[in-house]
DNA sequence: GTTTTTTCGATAGCAAAACTATCATGTTTT
DNA sequence: AAAACATGATAGTTTTGCTATCGAAAAAAC
């Protein structure tokens, strides 16, 4: 894979550029293992900076806030999605193939593209899974979203709508269904791991049912509309 | 409507039935409204006995903490909602009917009964959509899950799934696809209004686009697995 | 109809979270 | 060598989240 990254989270995010620093990258890192362990709610900068060895106004010298720090996170796992989808679906032709292709990565199932990170990919998935509704579902939405922070989920999201526009051209929501997928593929995991009832899906380590589920789904939906049917 | 809601928030979500008393209900009634104005984070059981000129102590003798509070006031909307599906769907025969009938229901397009509680659903449903994945999406979900906390929302989700498993009997994904369209009839009008790049549903005011968003998913994914076919 | 229990108001206080400020020290840049 | 910057160390503020105590008033039990 000879791609890079040169799509970077939006300087406004943090403060000061965490990948700059010795420091600031062991925010990250260690930050995002820590989250992923006591969970949003619980993480506070004080306990990572404990947990660093360094102090707590160092942290707030990169991030205003955890929940800019969250979507610093967030906006990595955003952006590698969307850099996986695009280089897996180079070398496709077919739609339905780019569509299955897209609902494996989503699924957290497909390639593992990009290891120069150095971020935990686990955590990383862990904590879009559990607590990524918390950087939208806020009072704050709309300010944030002016400072254009939902950009790289925005992305990924029109990206999934123009491969379903491209099978299903007159299909009329092709951007919610984009967001349904998104967010059941986070969803359903969770539900089946701590509240079954609410799901059919097999728990984290058989993503087959989820895949099987989410196929199924979007491809009932575009079928109708499709350009040719299968 | 001669039917009467039978069914209270479990025992355990307060630490005192506040529909006891005349401060209970104040707080119930008064923070519903508090926690639409402000947003769950910014509320506090201090804001709120300012309030309603009453002291936070006074406040912690009927719940634990605010996400007890959130929770008791999501059982309510989840209670409401299963009985109104119960009630709305009792005279119809046609299984595509009730499907129909109960898609108005979950997008708060249905009819509403029961004026009784007092509470203000405008903003118990707004608390619905910005605010419930709040109450699961936490490192205690399973303590929480143990004390059958959940069991409202489980229950709708299990009724719900309940009539896709009448209309499709073999389609296997009946629970995910019910926790799907309750996700997204809360979730796609938030995104409507606050991140309009991420659907293709209108504002609030408009609700006939999600509603078609959701017959047409549901509809498109059942109708493969239909009993006969319409 | 008064005793007993319960409820609530009033006040206090504490530990943690969420920051901000200052200053010295060490480390790069220029 | 000087200037600029990053971090450590320390301290302090406000808000949140929660508990304790105690007396008065109201409700329930006798």
């Amino acid at each position: 894979m000879n791609l890079r990254f040169t799509i970077r989270p939006n300087e406004k995010l943090a403060l000061r550029d965490p990948e700059s620093s010795e420091l600031g990258r062991k925010i990250v890192r260690q930050g995002l293992i820590l989250m992923h362990r006591i969970g949003y709610e619980h993480f506070t900068f004080r306990k990572l900076a404990a947990e660093i060895d360094t102090k707590e106004a160092s942290i707030y010298r990169y991030f205003e806030n955890k929940h800019r720090f969250l979507l610093y996170l967030l906006t990595w796992h955003w952006n590698i999605m969307e850099y996986t989808v695009v280089v897996s679906l180079r070398n496709l032709d077919d739609s339905v193939e780019k569509i299955r292709a897209l609902i494996r990565i989503v699924t957290n199932d497909g390639p593992d593209l990009d290891d120069e990170t150095g971020l935990d990919r686990n955590a990383l998935h862990a904590i879009a899974m559990a607590e990524s509704s918390k950087v939208y579902l806020i009072k704050e939405v709309d300010e944030v979203n002016r400072e254009q922070l939902f950009k790289p989920y925005k992305d990924l999201c029109g990206r999934i709508a123009g491969l379903f526009g491209e099978y299903a051209p007159n299909y009329p929501y092709s951007r919610s269904l984009a967001s349904t997928v998104l967010e059941m593929a986070q969803l359903q995991p969770y539900f089946a791991q701590h509240l079954p009832a609410l799901t059919d899906v097999g728990k984290d380590d058989d993503p087959e049912k989820l895949i099987s589920f989410l196929e199924n789904l979007v491809f009932s939906v575009l079928d109708k509309y499709a350009r040719e049917k299968n």
